[in-house]
RNA sequence: GGGCCGUUAGCUCAGCGGUAGAGCGUCCGCCUUACACGCGGCAGGUCGGGGGUUCGAAUCCCUCACGGCCCACCA
């Protein structure tokens, strides 16, 4: 016997046991005609533990794999974790840094090997809160970004691109972090509004005493790497000045006046400050203009303070502290027109929220246009969806003005670029900080002059940046791009190599991840039989940084989409909408949540707020109502269980498929329910198909709820109490049945108290599969029945019209009434009197009976579609009461009939309208007429 | 500057052309032998405002207001 209540705990710990014991998860390639349905995860970084968004994102894809294997797919759920680059190793360095210690401190080799330990440690984390949530990953295709398989496709990746030409090195305009000490692409930086000022400053024109050229700029401290002022050439007031020359103020230089029509003649004062140095359009003017200015001048350094170019009073200030001294400078030299409030919006690194100094650097950099064409051929021609389809836009979007990507990360943690310098060809391009000493050192001199050798310039530099590769025709030529060191150098025969020091950017080796996890660009078996995926399950946050770089990549290597289905699903949000944020102090944790009021009921809290594309506000409270459904499954199968004989002769049939004709013992309810069974499960295999998840969800939930334990079981109850026999057998076969596929079409949701319940209802369903999750389930059929379902809707009527009756009248809930019924002997009618056993027990009625001629005195009245009940209670009711109750009845009753006499008396309306929509209303109009006339008739009565 | 999404019962949200729904909450009555994590019942919405299309609009179109998000080379 179960117990009382379901406790979740036991029942989790033991099948999570037996489904890794069991290999419940394992998936194989197979040559046996059975479908792949395969899912990569979106690989968490291993930055700590999961939040409850990643509990949302798996437990969806959890959701979608044990309906394909109950569909009957091979379906395998490649599970992985990725190395997370700048955000990974930002965490270490806080950890150092609590330790008074630095990556630099450690060097590059030994830092590494913490972070190998941390990544471990972390992943053990992640994958024991999968497997707490019910995820069934195939643990032994484990995968991380940056272990070996993993780096071989990569690698390759990076050769195979090198080689077409979409990998190139080159000198450009980057976002740089000057706290993480990287350059980052153009989809890591993300704008925040600011309030900020705008400053006007007088640029005196040269040889013309008294004149100046007003500029206006948010920077001033970049104006010391100022090259031109630009101005529109359409703008009349500035017209005159260009090609003169202006006078640099503070750093007391000439530059000239250029017109460039990028310059907003309605912005500002029309003139704008060229600094090409550190800013992205200033560096496009200076492009387009480089005959008449001199090239970027870089007053800002990689660690965010003012250079050595910037001049003595500003070298070595921070860039916010040049901006006061600029100003100020500026101020008492009687050249600071004036400052005026201006709100703009500024660039700051998507990891840690620092403003994003633009810069020009070497970079290794990625062609996207020729993948992204392909990746727009795949949309267009239906080979990849998004769901819900409004990303589409947005995807359609980014994909036509793609740029270049900044592959090249200087930070310590990712998958070291595979390419090779001859440290006597190019090692002077090779620049070394070198500690103790001023300035750089180039490696060729180290390795060369100094004779140190090479693993220990690595070990003890402070910094190394290859610079000059871009620019001399000959490097990248001499160049090798492979995994592992080089032979002899084809230029000079040296054997001396130096891997480039920086990595990739993290989200290379995830746009690789749904080919690098099957062993790409290894021809394997499961290469072969898992790939393409099938649909890929994660938030619109990373649509860009990875969603579409995995289409640009599958499509570009193999020709194929990756996954043809990408679900888009929302953020998980606190209560009032907020992203949920430690700072805020707003985050639930996924575990606590579990622990409290168990998995299922927080997978099913989360599934069922799922709606395609939405954000999901979260409270804890909205656990509760999930906590309630299992314990409602739990007593549902219970009470079937309590009705059965202890020991089966034999297992009943299952209730898929029946009822076309007669079966022994069954009655309307059977019918009712069964076919009510296989619309759900026609109606829970569409939802899925479309990924509407909580729409899923809701369906199981209001039928087994609703529909199988407030009325069928309750009608059940009739045969279960009465004498042994066909009807008896019958109604338990058809709980068995009904339960047991209601079962499995909540297993996706709540796959741990369903798995106990089915294998306790195995002896009773004869089912074979080890777990549940190996049983199928069936599209149901969709009539007709030997005995036509349709007549329970006016019994359901008649019952909750009488138990209103009673509600409203205080009738004592343990009286047991008799009732008369009054009619016009319709068919709707006979239908529902043949079933008054079903009223009398849903409406505790002692007797149900024909009124026969009259009307009954002192008695209460209730009307269901064509019928009339009468409830005779003198003594027991007050009739004031009851009256006041019938005028309000007939008051709604009333309102509705004259709202449908006006439809059916517009001539338009009855001549346009479909017919079946006219006459459903006039049949309607009937039975209200008929219903009206009865309460009437009772208020006379009355008095 | 461009684009997208939202505005429905006290709260959180479904519905998206044919008489307004769910969960939670409120209220009334029930320990009716599966479940008080339950059962039965009542109340509570002019579906953000305005205009249009239609026999008919929460549902389609236009417009406005207020939220939120995304993109953009806003000195």
């Amino acid at each position: 016997m179960l117990d009382k209540a379901y406790t979740p705990d036991a029942v989790e710990k033991k099948w999570s046991a037996a489904w890794k014991e069991g290999g419940a998860a394992k998936a194989a390639a197979r040559d046996d005609g059975k479908r792949a349905y395969t899912i990569v995860i979106p690989p968490p970084n291993v930055t700590g533990a999961l939040h409850i968004g990643h509990a949302l994102n798996n437990t969806l894809q959890d959701v979608l794999i044990r309906w394909r294997k109950l569909c009957g797919e091979e379906a395998c759920w490649v599970p992985g974790t990725d190395h997370g680059g700048i955000a990974t190793q930002n965490v270490m360095e806080k950890q150092l840094k609590t330790q008074n210690m630095s990556r630099h401190a450690l060097g590059r080799a030994a830092f590494l090997e913490k972070m190998r330990e941390w990544t471990k440690q972390c992943q053990g984390t992640i994958l024991g809160q999968l497997g707490r949530l019910g995820a069934s990953l195939d643990m032994d295709r484990l995968a991380f970004t940056m272990d070996e398989p993993r780096a071989r496709s990569v690698t390759h990746a990076f050769e195979t691109l090198f080689k077409q030409g979409l990998i190139y090195r080159g000198e450009r305009m980057v976002n740089w972090c000057v706290r993480c000490n990287t350059a980052l692409s153009d989809i890591e930086v993300e704008y925040e509004e600011r309030g900020g000022k705008l400053w006007h400053i007088r640029y005196p024109v040269a040889g013309q005493p008294g004149k100046f050229l007003v500029v206006a700029t948010t920077r001033p401290e970049t104006m010391l790497g100022d090259t031109a002022v630009a101005v529109n050439p359409e703008d009349a007031r500035h017209k005159a000045l260009v090609g003169k020359k202006v006078v640099l103020p503070l750093a007391n230089r000439e530059i000239p006046v250029v017109a460039d029509a990028h310059v907003d003649a309605a912005f500002g004062t029309g003139a704008l400050k060229v600094t090409p140095a550190h800013d992205p359009n200033d560096f496009e003017i200076w492009q387009r203009h480089k005959a008449e200015m001199g090239g970027p001048v870089r007053v800002i350094g990689y660690d965010g303070k003012m250079s050595a170019e910037a001049g003595a009073g500003f070298a070595g200030l921070s860039r916010e502290k040049a901006r006061d001294k600029a100003a100020a400078d500026l101020e008492a030299a009687g050249l600071l027109e004036k400052i005026e409030d201006h709100r703009n919006s500024v660039g700051v690194c998507y990891r840690c929220q620092q403003v994003i100094e633009p810069l020009v650097s070497e970079q290794w950099f990625m062609r996207m246009e020729p993948l992204a064409e392909k990746a727009l051929g795949a949309l267009e021609e239906d080979k990849f969806r998004l769901w819900p389809d409004t990303w589409e836009g947005p995807y359609r979007d980014w994909l036509e003005n793609i740029r270049d990507w900044c592959l090249s990360r200087q930070i310590w943690w990712g998958h070291r670029i595979p390419a090779w310098y001859c440290v006597f060809c190019d090692g002077d391009k090779v620049l070394v900080s070198w500690p103790g000493q001023e300035g750089v050192q180039t490696l060729k001199h180290l390795v060369q002059d100094d004779a140190i050798p090479l693993a220990d310039v690595e070990a003890r530099a402070e910094s190394i940046h290859v610079s000059g590769l871009a620019k001399d025709s000959g490097a990248l030529s001499r160049v090798k791009i492979q995994s592992a060191k080089p032979g002899p150098c084809g230029s000079c025969g040296g054997t001396d190599w130096f891997q480039d020091p920086d990595v990739l950017d993290t989200w290379f080796s995830s746009a690789l991840w749904p080919l690098s996890v099957f062993g790409w660009p290894e021809e394997t078996k499961d290469f072969k039989f898992f790939y393409p995926t099938s649909t890929l399950v994660t938030g619109y946050e990373i649509l860009y940084l990875w969603v579409a770089r995995m289409q640009m990549m599958g499509l570009h290597f193999t020709g194929k989409a990756p996954f043809a289905d990408a679900v888009i699903h929302g953020i998980v949000r606190d209560k009032s909408g907020k992203k949920m944020s430690k700072s805020l102090g707003n985050v639930i944790d996924p575990l606590l949540m579990m622990d409290a009021h168990g998995t299922d009921a927080f997978r099913f809290s989360l599934t069922r707020q799922a709606y395609p594309g939405k954000d999901i506000p979260y409270a804890e409270q909205s656990i509760v109502g999930a906590r309630n459904f299992a314990n409602k499954v739990w007593n549902s199968s219970r009470f079937v269980q309590m009705n059965l004989p202890e020991r089966p002769e034999r297992p009943y049939a299952s209730v898929l498929g029946r009822g076309a004709k007669p079966e022994p013992g069954w009655e309307l309810a059977d019918y009712w329910i069964t076919a009510e069974l296989h619309a759900l499960s026609r109606r829970t295999a569409e939802l899925m198909s479309r990924f509407e998840f909580a729409a899923a969800a809701d369906a199981v939930y209001a039928f087994l709820w609703d529909q199988f334990c407030d009325w069928y079981i309750e009608l059940a109850k009739i045969r279960l109490q009465g004498p042994d026999g066909a009807g008896k057998e019958a109604a338990r076969e058809v709980l068995v049945g009904v339960l047991n596929e209601t079962l499995k079409l909540l297993h996706p949701f709540m796959p741990f108290i369903t798995e106990e319940l089915y294998q306790a209802l195995k002896p009773y369903t004869g089912e074979k599969a080890r777990f549940l999750v190996e049983a199928r389930v069936q599209p149901g059929k969709d009539g007709p029945y030997a005995v036509d379902p349709a007549p329970m809707a006016p019994v359901m009527e008649a019952v909750a019209s009488i138990r209103a009756l009673r509600s409203q009248l205080n009738v004592p809930p343990g009286l047991k009434l008799k009732v008369l019924y009054a009619g016009k002997g319709s068919r709707k009618e006979k239908d529902v009197v043949a079933q008054s056993a079903y009223v009398a027990h849903l409406a505790r009625l002692e007797s149900l009976e024909p009124a026969g001629g009259g009307r009954p005195a002192q008695s209460a009245t209730a009307v269901a579609g064509e019928l009339t009940f009468f409830v005779p209670l003198a003594g027991v009711i007050d009739f004031d009461k009851e009256k006041k109750r019938l005028m309000k009845e007939v008051e709604k009753l009333g309102a509705e009939r004259t709202k449908l006499d006006g439809q059916l008396g517009n001539q338009a309306f009855v001549s346009r309208a479909p017919e079946a929509e006219v006459s459903r209303l006039r049949g309607r109009r009937a039975e209200l007429q008929g219903q009206l006339g009865s309460l009437e008739d009772t208020l006379r009565a009355l008095g």
